[in-house]
DNA sequence: TATGAATGAGCCTTCATTCAT
DNA sequence: AATGAATGAAGGCTCATTCAT
């Protein structure tokens, strides 16, 4: 037993949750390498060097550890944005932090951007989920910095702030599935600040 | 056979294309209400009004029923975008029609957009096949619309074409998947001006 | 090919009753020799010479199986004990023609007779199915025939019909039973008739 | 702690006797209730307020669960169709003993008469360890008790002893049956008496 | 061409039992 | 004695695909 030590979890004796992480990252691999579907819980097991029956000690189902995935890993991403944002009032800075945390999250974990932007996108079901919850968070987020910059006199006020967020989140999500469908290995998260001034400034030359 | 018929098509008995086409439909509908691996094909045969064994004389398998939806009509749609472009000179309104083609053609078939905007990219499979040819083919026409109004000194030129046409399509894309998730029942192809208008101005008050 | 062959059904190629029919053996055999939870739905396949998704053709799930035996043959039986009672006005003759066709069918086949025996009683979900519909009817028949010889003045018409009818039946069951259970090979419908004069003239000694 | 507490026992510490009993109730109420094979050990050992692993401090496995169960209640039974019989000569009041205590032990305990009724004949390999043994001592004491009533020339010489004997039981298990399966609530001992009297009365009027 | 009954490989999930603590 | 997390064998059922007619 080590001197010192400061808690039980030093020995590395495997917790509960240590368990339940390695079970999801298992999970995370085989489903963005070989697809949800065809991803067997007793792979998913063997990968995370458990038997087949332990997967259910912390799953309900398959369907739960692809949920699971998704869950865990977005209330991550909006623990970091929301940290990201604090006591940042430029609504254009707040743009640009949050196009960061979106593309530098995802850019982090490959296996897990590929579950985020293809296996979860496999059914109405996951996706109606997905989207009447936490991506309306994240939409309303990006409309209010868009507003906010609209009634600093910033932002052009006659275009319409939800339609223009919903651009924006398509936008980096454009670029989160490029980088996960292209051999070329570049950093996502760099096209975070050239996304964002783009879509402030426009196309049009002035 | 008839003797002085101009062709079997006139007596309504269904032609090879046909049947095709009625068990593609019949398979759109039921891979968008139930999902890819949810549907079976033996129910793509009902549906169709034909026996199971059928399907297998018109596709090589399950997958293939897919990737010709796919095909036949990206290839439709693409014959729309030709006609639609034909004699269009104007970058910024070859956008816009670009933009009118994208939305009209999925808003038009919401069983069609359902499959292209979510079962398609049920793995990576289908989603590499899908954007190392036909996309890539949108994406150059749109950055050669682009291309064109930087050279024509309509566009800045040190935004990066193929950034801001992954950026623009990316856009596009969102608008479909929000339109197919809402509840709300509203003309997708409304929003293709507003899209590429914001695109072109960008946000920021001149 | 036979010469006078009266029907397709002569050339041996086994329809869909007959497929049923064979898989409800084998089930039958299966059920009666391994239980019903130690046999598995392959191994009846197996014993009926098709492929275990087959039966699924034939059945819902495997508590279908059991439950089709059970209606099929207590259907035979019915008609039997009906065909064996038309034309008999005599109520003690009713009763032993009743005792007699219930003894006789089990002890035609023993395999069957376990399953009636032994494992449609394995759970009150099975039981209550019976007891609630064709035990019914034929508890009704016991009675209607000891109510009979109450009114023609040959049973004590003190004596509780419905009581009497339930301790007629069990005696049989119990007949039944016991004869499965028993290594020694008599013939079960050779007991039908002792048991209906016990019945009638009871123990005491006149 | 009590001061001046006389044993362990008095203070309610479940011995050893008392958890097997405990898990022998919670394995009975269970068994009655989903089923042998749909009751799980977990939840045995949750109903007892044990972990699942102690039931195999006390059972060998889940089939001695249910032999147990048989063994212990049936212990019990016999203990008391032996006090109940003890000092009574006359051979119909001994099969008006038996019968009563018979139902009397099955009506007092509705779980139990569950898995006596139903749970212990899901296959011939409890009902042979059944029948060749308890009920064989069972099925004798009915008939010497027949036997000692036609040789003091109170039944009638000529019936079989030992399939009046059968019957008898046959017809005492239907009305537990019938017990548990019937809705209405009513006391099963209370029919006991009938039983034997129909049973040495017989039907036909003299 | 068309049928649809038959196939059988494949997989998720359950749960009795074990064993390190 | 007691725990309860972990095991992993087992099996019911599905369904894409085939093929004799």
């Amino acid at each position: 037993m080590p001197i010192a030590s400061t808690s039980r979890r030093a020995v590395r004796q495997p917790s509960t949750a240590d368990k339940r992480e390695l079970i999801l990252r298992a999970a995370t691999k085989l489903f963005a390498r070989r697809g949800f579907f065809h991803a067997q819980v007793a792979d998913v097991a063997k990968e995370a060097g458990v038997a087949a029956g332990t997967v259910y000690l912390y799953f309900e189902n398959k369907d739960d550890l692809l949920i699971s995935i998704f869950e865990q890993r977005m209330q991550e991403a909006m623990a970091e944005a929301n940290a990201s944002l604090k006591g940042v009032a430029d609504p254009v800075e707040r743009l640009h932090r949050l196009a960061r945390v979106h593309l530098g999250h995802l850019g982090r974990d490959r296996d897990m951007a590929v579950v985020f932007q293809v296996e979860l996108r496999q059914s109405t079901k996951f996706m109606e989920r997905f989207s009447s919850t936490l991506l309306q968070d994240y939409l309303n987020a990006i409309r209010d910095a868009i507003t906010g910059a609209q009634h600093e006199g910033t932002f052009r006020p006659e275009a319409s702030a939800m339609l223009a967020a919903k651009m924006f989140y398509g936008a980096l999500d454009e670029m989160a599935t490029n980088w996960i469908l292209s051999r070329r290995r570049y950093r996502l998260v760099a096209q975070a600040d050239d996304v964002v001034d783009l879509f402030v400034q426009g196309l049009r030359k002035r």
